[in-house]
DNA sequence: CGTATTATTGAGCGGCGTCAAGCACAGTGG
DNA sequence: CCACTGTGCTTGACGCCGCTCAATAATACG
């Protein structure tokens, strides 16, 4: 199988700020405000990949915008096993979720090579005083999130691999979308196989068997690190995707 | 095997607000911000166990304040495989990730016989622009909401039946216990088999198998919908389960 | 070019789903 | 008081999806 993939992997444009941008595609937001909200790229660091840049069970008092680049957030259970939890890209935030904890509940490691914007705790009670909209669409960002969290929760508990593995395909290129409409139906995925298993629950030899029957079906076709959808439609339904970063109502938010 | 239980399904002590009543007990908060919140609750109505509130797919401006009982909410997949997302409690807001959608993700149905307060979108934004410690302390509540998905998450994928049906009961007692302090070591659930199956991702046949087994390792005793947990900390241990009801940090909250 | 990491493929097995029958209990009506 | 019915729980038989173990191939990297 010869197919001629490009590297579309291209991050944010070379805007300075991602989480500003990420704001803006979700909703009505002035031109203050994005100012305001690009102060939290104000130390860009650049990382290697497999860097942890947060740690299980230990305190923190840093998050970190993502710049460019993958960084996958995990948790190791009792039994020693990993789950990915959640996998964030350019104008993500990491670590939101570990707001009302001292110590985080996940790690955070870097998958590629990264240039991700550390920023203290304080910033983000910085950001609820600046305005109740903008903390309303913080709000928003942060229940988009969690509707992904329960779609992951539904796969999961109700399919069979071959489906949750091409969801999460769906899940991850549409996140990729939303913030660089350039992609068509393929894009560069920097995760390996062990990774992609911790995140829909299966083994890393179980994801390949089901790699190949995704393939096999017609649903995706696959040439190194690259992943083309063949009948994104298709994929789509066969899944039941919904993409949660459509049809995002601000209308509720306060205007100011 | 019988035990001695009598029904301690206290709900929120006959507090006027529940929610004000969560509030406070996750941080500190004035009292002219519980009248705030208080508000939410002024319109209590009686609802019949079974009962949907919410459904999925369609399109709703009103959330819920529980006051008393209990409430699903589930997800149907294209298979028409039902998924319980969250189990909510006296003092929870039902539907705030349906916040940014027009459409609710997912279907409510009441449980048990319950007490709720229906309350419009636009109460929300009023919550918003009350203060920014309320609004941070509304973003912290979902916070731990998140950091519960983020352990669904990991049980799902990386455990057998048992050990999930185990977290699952630690979980819901431990988020009863949090309101109600009374509570020692036994709970009334008023969830049917098939309801614990769709939460853990389980069929109602093997729930049955699981409770058999966790009764035999002598973790928890069972009478009528009555579970008592045995030992405690062996079930913690066990099941690596985690309070994220507990040691949470307000410190970052601005003042006012 | 040598070594480490990752992906593929096969064989065997076990946890959990499916199907199905039987039991316990509550509510209803005679 | 007892048949009738519905709902939920329990238990057995059997099959399949995905795990484990293991060997080999492909790729990345120094």
């Amino acid at each position: 199988m010869s197919l001629n993939f490009e590297n579309i992997d291209a991050p944010c444009e070379d805007v300075k700020s991602c989480i500003a941008e990420k704001f803006r595609r979700i909703g009505l937001i002035s031109n203050e405000h994005l100012r305001l909200l690009a102060k939290f790229e104000d130390n860009p660091a650049e990382i290697r990949a497999g860097t942890e840049i947060l740690s299980q069970d230990n305190p923190t008092n840093e998050f970190f915008v993502i710049n460019k680049g993958w960084v996958v957030s995990s948790m190791k259970n009792i039994t020693g096993v990993n789950t990915v939890i959640d996998i964030h890209h350019p104008g993500d935030i990491v670590g939101v979720s570990q707001l009302p904890y001292e110590s985080s509940p996940y790690s955070s490691v870097t998958a590629t090579n990264c240039v991700i914007c550390p920023f203290p705790r304080n910033s983000l009670d910085d950001l609820l005083k600046i305005s109740p909209r903008l903390s309303g669409m913080f709000q928003t960002v942060c229940m988009i999130e969690q509707a992904i969290l329960h779609d992951r929760i539904a796969m999961m508990s109700a399919s069979e691999a071959h489906v949750r593995l091409c969801h999460f395909l769906l899940q991850t290129f549409s996140r990729l979308k939303f913030m660089n409409s350039d992609l068509t139906d393929r894009f560069y995925c920097p995760l390996n196989q062990r990774t992609i298993g911790e995140a829909i629950g299966v083994t890393s030899v179980h994801v390949s068997r089901t790699f190949a029957k995704l393939a096999e079906m017609g649903l995706i076709e696959r040439n190194r690190n690259f992943v083309r959808f063949v009948d994104w439609q298709r994929a789509v339904k066969f899944t039941g995707f919904t993409d949660r970063y459509e049809n995002v109502d601000v209308a509720w938010l306060p205007d100011a």
